[in-house]
DNA sequence: AGGCCTAAGTTCCTTAACGGAACGCACCGT
DNA sequence: ACGGTGCGTTCCGTTAAGGAACTTAGGCCT
């Protein structure tokens, strides 16, 4: 969605952020997180211009983060819900709320709190290696071509 | 860096991406960490506009994601590194990465590998509970108010 | 039946950001 | 003195965002 095309490159970030990379998508894809579904709601919640929001949608849908979903049949009207690709990706805006609460909250706090239902606690997001389990910083990270590297840019 | 102010919404995904939500802002952090600090190494690798690259690389310092560092006296000559709260992010670019691969790369397989320097293993990002440690899912997540959620806009 | 309401978009227009190519400038080595 | 390197600026054409008004389609009320 933005001038330069990232999607050929041979970068997962660099394809995530050609799907989701514009900065309205993640807050979509966080309202229909907590349950806004509806363009109106989307449009209030946001601020988001009806123009961008219907281009923002149309691009989630296509891209398989959201599905367009009829709640009713008379009059026809639909909405908008996370698919399992979108529910994956949500995961990670946990991942990038935790470092916006502890860098740009300030004295005020955090504005949002999430409660883990599975165990009961107010809790945050940890990235941790699959591997091992133990937090993962980029400094203890070697990154190597895999099997997709061919046109590695950098 | 939009049109959008985000930096007052009372929501700390918006406060990211108001610091580095434009979408090359993660590119140059990413680049970054594997090493790449100087403007024209990141100009080749990105393929970006050196203009918009000037006001990338301006924008991350005083954001204190990126700090401008004097490798060379004579010539004047400075680089970016990260700072601790860049390196921070980066690790969320893990997770983001993690994602792409599942669910971008295809049968080509993920561009790219990570090696955990501390287990030794090939591995790639989760996204924990800090309290219980099992795996973060949105649909398990409860969000409520937090102490600095004043103008809250959903 | 007429008029108003809601939901979900379009259309139009202005303004800001991007992208690309060219240019600038300080220093260096030969 | 001359070309090369590193790090930007400047200029200019194109594209996307923002905002407000308008549209369409059906339902509800009286």
């Amino acid at each position: 969605m933005q001038r330069t095309d990232f999607s050929d490159m041979a970068c997962s970030i660099a394809r995530t952020l050609h799907i989701a990379g514009e900065p309205w998508s993640p807050l979509i894809i966080r309202n229909a997180m907590v349950g806004i579904t509806r363009f109106d709601d989307h449009q209030r919640a946001l601020g988001i211009s009806r123009k961008v929001l219907t281009q923002r949608l149309d691009w989630l849908v296509e891209n398989d983060i959201l599905e367009r979903r009829a709640y009713s049949e008379h009059p026809p009207r639909h909405d908008y819900a996370l698919t399992p690709k979108g529910r994956e990706l949500s995961d990670v805006l946990f991942a990038i709320s935790a470092w916006g609460d502890r860098w740009t909250a300030g004295d005020a706090g955090a504005p949002a709190l999430f409660r883990h239902k599975t165990c009961g606690e107010l809790t945050h997001a940890e990235i941790r290696c699959a591997e091992c389990g133990e937090l993962l910083h980029s400094q203890d990270v070697e990154v190597t071509p895999g099997p997709g590297a061919e046109p590695l840019p950098a």
